[in-house]
DNA sequence: TAAAACTCCAACGGATGCGTTGGAATTTGA
DNA sequence: TCAAATTCCAACGCATCCGTTGGAGTTTTA
């Protein structure tokens, strides 16, 4: 069998992945890791360092693939409600990385990234500013507090999920709620942002 | 000095809440809640049991207090809108109750208090079920939904703080950006549950 | 063929945390 | 006055985890 180093490398990056945002890097063990991936710990420290090395490792990856992931593309009202839809879509496929970023924010690091996120931000504000001077959008509603509304429209699901399962009375993993709900993020996005009314 | 059991129950009652919530539960000592509350670890485990139940025990008096500092009086849209406001005002004014259940989140443990805090929502949600009948509301949004959107409005900020501080580039803690905040979720609210549009 | 790189395995030392225990003060109430 | 309750203190047994180490196979490369 020959050697696969660069296989061995990413099985441990994703075991890291799938155990850190499950339990968040207390809760994590480097046994876990080792064993999930099937590799010896030994091999995970000498490739990775100690466990906050490899944390970062796990988040800088996760976010470069957010990075390319959704897009806003224009900023009429049929394309704030696709981003708030596309928001939901990803955070409900991929959980992990919302769960990485609130063990973050929860344990009062420094986030990561700051200035390529604030930017990223930033870029989406100025957009909807425009828009709303465009007359596409409600005037009177400040452009940031719109977008971070809508990042909450969509994530706030993921972000309490027991809450969520309380008030409406069916999981995430119903696939008919998870409709129902995709359908509401994109309605209120609109009901938000239409400059009627 | 005289004996002050029931001051002793709450100064632990009450280190234990800033510590859950600062560290989360794995990430909380016994020994540091006691030490923090100034009182013998021994005290503490005579009085709580163990970690689970004193957790168990900070979150439901938490929640208790935000059921009885935020009450849902009418289902007209003025209500509403209030309601979005109060628990914007009670979630920036007690951080520790976002944080407590950010934590409960991310830990997949069952949730504590579920049949009472149920019946709390369902409560609020089938009145907006009677407001919407009433024509007081919007048709055709589930009122399950917009419930939960509504708390999502108000609760977000505190829980992904330095999201909220790269998008509108100022910290909760200045105090106009907090009067526009929630200005704006209150207008929001109002917009989501607007009969009219 | 020989050296170098990769992998597994078992076990260690040091640290930390949980929950408990035994003992000794102090205060209260009968 | 005396028993019960409250508090403090120090330490224990047990478990877990981190990060490391020494040794032994296997595969690649030179």
């Amino acid at each position: 069998m020959a050697w696969d180093t660069e296989g061995t490398r990413r099985r441990l990056r994703e075991a890291a992945t799938a155990e850190f945002a499950e339990r968040g890097l207390d809760g994590t063990t480097m046994t876990r890791i080792a064993t999930r991936a099937g590799i010896n710990k030994e091999r995970l420290y000498s490739y990775y360092g100690d466990k906050n090395a490899l944390w970062a490792v796990v988040l800088t990856d996760e976010l470069d693939k957010l990075a390319s992931a959704v897009a806003l593309t224009g900023a009429g009202l049929d394309d704030i409600g696709d981003f708030a839809g596309a928001t939901y879509d990803y955070h409900a496929a991929h959980p992990e990385l919302g769960r990485l970023l609130q063990w973050e924010g929860l344990t009062r690091a420094p986030a990561a990234d700051v200035a390529r996120r604030s930017a990223h931000y930033r870029e989406k504000v100025e957009r909807f500013a425009q828009a709303q001077r465009d007359g596409l959008l409600a005037p009177g509603l400040d452009p940031d507090h719109l977008c971070f509304a809508l990042i909450a429209l969509a994530a706030w699901w993921q972000t309490v999920p027991q809450l969520a399962e309380m008030i409406t009375g069916a999981g995430g993993d119903d696939l008919d709620e998870r409709a129902r709900r995709r359908a509401f993020v994109v309605e209120a996005a609109r009901r938000l942002a239409s400059p009627k009314a």
